[in-house]
Parts: structure tokens; sequence; C-alpha cells
DNA sequence: TTGTCTATTGACAAATAGTCTATAGTGCGT
DNA sequence: ACGCACTATAGACTATTTGTCAATAGACAA
């Protein structure tokens, strides 16, 4: 029984399992474009990937793996990124990501939107300090 | 029809189409918590809470009202909130909710966990514009 | 060759959100 | 009285998104 339960363990030190009680992130739908902004600078693949998301408050002790390669593939399948095998690098093969036009321009709306719910974000704040 | 001015226009005309073609907030779980804050201002009732959605970028000609309704009996079953019926009120009763110690207590948790959705989005806005 | 680590994928369940329709009281015009 | 528009709430059903768990597989070290 490869793998198996318990916890696969990833990253150096000893087997780091990811905790059970996980959390929900309480304000959703921000996967995508983390993912988008850290392919805009450079090419990366799943688990590089999901160690960047940390900077964008993933908790990537928590964040399974499976998470991000599905949000990878569905934006393959649309369009907005490509990838290809990368042989060269250690241990198993990578499927490595780089965006595409189409990625750029959908990250560029999204920005518009995030910009809006933040700005949302900060009128509810200020409403909730008035009280 | 009070203060109605601008009016919502819902249902317009004969048939009630709601608009067609409504789109998705691209950032999502942000209703309860607006709700929540509504609330602790004053009591409201789901009409005049769905009006002043808009402060916090909801588009209200866009919203469906049963949503909005149903974030509220969610949070009423759940015990952050409370109703009453409002006889006293032109039209039909009204359904007038009131916000609990326990809704205050969820409220102040989320408020935490959006602010620091605030400064995760703008440290995804600023990376975006490093490239 | 066995076990462990990195890496990717798939199946399934749970939670959330969105659409459409039903019900009902009120007040108005005729 | 009757029908209509408007306000208000509720329910059923669908779709989409997230979350959990488990399977697979190559590389490498002991």
């Amino acid at each position: 029984m490869p793998g198996g339960g318990g916890g696969r363990g990833r990253g150096g030190g000893g087997g780091r399992h990811r905790g059970r009680g996980r959390q929900r992130r309480r304000v959703r739908g921000f996967l995508k474009p983390c993912l988008l902004v850290i392919l805009s600078q450079e090419e990366g693949h799943g688990y590089s990937l999901l160690d960047q998301l940390g900077k964008f408050g993933f908790d990537s002790e928590r964040s399974d793996p499976s998470l991000v390669y599905r949000a990878l593939r569905d934006m393959e399948d649309a369009g907005w990124i490509e990838s290809h095998w990368d042989d060269d690098s250690q241990g198993p093969k990578r499927r490595v990501y780089q965006i595409l036009p189409e990625g750029k321009a959908h990250l560029t709306e999204w920005v518009g939107d995030l910009r809006n719910v933040r700005d949302e974000i900060s009128s509810l704040l200020e409403t909730y300090e008035e009280v």
C-alpha cells in the first residue's frame, strides 16, 4: 500500500503530517489567481507552486496538493496555461506549467475584481469599526 | 413604495425575469459577514438587507433575494441571529432579524479573517504589479 | 528489494452558490 | 368584488466549487 493514508509527509525533515482538522478559508476563490500570478513570474510545477502559495496566505501544511493540481488542470483545459514534461529534474518527472496570453488576460480581469473586493472588504471593516 | 426611488425594478413589467446573464462574483463567501455587519448596526428584514448590500459591492439588481433569505435562515438555525414578525408595517408581514451575541462573536472572528484576506489580496496585487 | 520521498492523478463527498417557481398579504384602479 | 402590481418570504432543484482520501509511479538510498 504505497503512499497510504496517514500523511505523506512532504517537505524536508522528517515526515510532516498535513493536519487533521484543516480549516476552511473563510473567503474563497482565491487559488487560481494566485497560481496565475506566480506563473506570470516564472514557470513552475505543482509542488513548487504549492510551496509558493504560502506567500499569499495559504497554509501549505494544510493545503492539499490535489487542490493545486486540479486548479492547474482546469486552467490548462481552459487554455489559460500550458504544460510540458520536465525529465531533467531530480526524482519523478514534473509537469511544468507556463502562462499563456489567455491566462494573462484573465489575470488582468481578475486583478481588477480583486481590487474591488479589497475595497469592499475595507468598507465592511470600516462599517464594523463604527459600531 | 416607501423610499423607493431608484427602485429595485425587480420583476419589472409583467414577467419577472430577473436579469439574465447574471454574473458570479469572483470571490465568494462574503454574503454572511455583510449581513452580520448590517445587522450589528440595526435590525432589518430580508428586502431591506438586500437593498443595503449594495454598499458592499453586491449588485442588488443581480442578487437573488432567495440567497439573502437562505443566508438569514441558516444563520438563525445556527443561533447567530433571531427573528420576530413585524405586522405593523405596510404590506405583507416582515420577518425582522436581530443579531445575537453568538453572531457578534462570529462576526468578530470573521473580521479578523477578512483583514487577513485583504492583506493577502494586497500582496497578490503588489506581486502582480512587479511584473 | 524495500522503504521513503517527490510528484501527479482520480474518485467521491460535502459545502456553497445560483436559478426558478410558489405562496401570500396589501392596496389600487375599475 | 375582481384582477393586477408590488412587497415579502420560502422551497425545490441544479450547478459549481471545495475538501478528503486514496492510488499510482519514478528515483534513490540503505
